[in-house]
DNA sequence: TGAAACAAAAGTGTATACAGTTTTTCCCGG
DNA sequence: CCGGGAAAAACTGTATACACTTTTGTTTCA
């Protein structure tokens, strides 16, 4: 029953909202994303069904569909329970923690150092996020990956809403020293530099921004 | 865009499932609930596509939608994932306790009582879950809510695949505890009962049942 | 009797049609 | 020149149609 046909549709939008090339308040025609994308608007219509599930689009009766624009208090709020889930899923980290998976978030803050270097923002973005997914995905927990990709695709749409400029390197020294606690089986101070990340991005985040509009043809040609 | 109609659905869909009315395998066919609705396909497809993003349904492609059952893994992962947002969760409520919201609590603990004496298996589970979201609106966190709703809407086909018997009773005294340290103001208690709660009622399920088939007509009737 | 093969029925996946609503356009009066 | 209002265009919401797949039932042959 679930054609992949759809699921290339929400990838694609859902990668254009958080690349920022789709903008918060943007509308997504169903006619025009049909065309774009070849299909009819049944398949469309399924996907945008799926994007306001994990909110990133909102759907207005009879209006059509839009780019979410998250307000300060929902973006307060998603930090919060991120703080709460990850500080605790640090914690819980050490308890399986092995060589192999200290490597394998060593290398992926290599990644990030490597994007942050460049001045690569959108894969910067990307990988920042990711960090925090992977440590989910070597817990062998899917549940909570699955959870926490949902709260960070929403933490991308804001960060683009909302983020200051050099906050990356900061955040990028920050997960270096998670992983460095994580190796020394330091749960308590791994946990704790989670909770004080998470603090430290929300806090570098201005709310008062203001949002243009986006022409959807483009962003997606 | 979003009909109410489709929320309707939804909505006695997954009543029908938490509830055990439809139980776990049963298939979902698409022109059959659309009769009983009496709406069209499309609707009856809108909500499926839904639960399963709740990971109520799966949908298998070219078969049809089957109403979920979580494996042990997965009970255990859900599981997982709620001790480490629950505590936190009961560990920061301290922070915003006010005796209005003591007293929610108390009367909701008092309901659940009163459903548990009365031996009504459905709103027994049904208010046992809810004590969990109820206790993330209190604080004023949507996010943490709806995310809360999910985890535990999960739980609930967990538990009615699993439930041993007369967990019902000991989980009510467990949430009255936790209320009284919540009243105390003693974070650090709350949230480790909180904790041992989920471990308990994650303990009292019994991972080696087998499941029937379900009539849907019957189940909706 | 039992299993393989084929035909019929039922079901899903996608496109299209159509009714109702919203948005845009254009014209007119002030 | 500007604001209001009606007609037209565009768009969403739901139903239906149709192709293709899976399931079921039946017939045939060993």
């Amino acid at each position: 029953m679930e054609s992949s046909s759809t699921g290339v549709i929400v990838q694609a939008l859902t990668r254009a909202i958080v690349e920022h090339r789709l903008q918060p308040g943007a509308k997504l025609a169903e006619q025009k994303l049909a065309d774009h994308f070849g299909v009819s608007r049944t398949l469309v219509r399924q996907a945008l069904l799926q994007l306001s599930q994990h909110q990133l689009v909102q759907l207005e009766p009879a209006r059509g569909a839009f780019v979410c624009a998250p307000s300060v208090a929902e973006a307060r709020q998603v930090f919060a329970v991120r703080r709460m889930l990850e500080s605790e899923m640090t914690r819980a980290f050490v308890a399986q923690v092995s060589p192999a998976k200290v490597r394998a978030l060593n290398e992926h803050v290599a990644q990030e150092r490597l994007a942050v270097e460049r001045g690569d923002a959108p894969r910067r973005t990307e990988l920042l996020g990711d960090f925090h997914v992977r440590m989910a995905e070597l817990m062998d927990n899917q549940v909570l990956a699955q959870m926490l990709g949902q709260l960070i695709s929403r933490c991308a749409l804001i960060t683009l809403m909302y983020q200051s400029s050099s906050a990356a390197v900061h955040s990028n020294d920050e997960h270096a020293q998670i992983v460095r606690a994580l190796a020394a089986k330091d749960g308590e101070l791994a946990a704790r530099l989670m909770h004080e990340h998470l603090l430290h991005v929300e806090q570098n985040l201005s709310f008062d921004r203001q949002i243009p509009s986006a022409d959807v043809a483009r962003a997606l040609a």
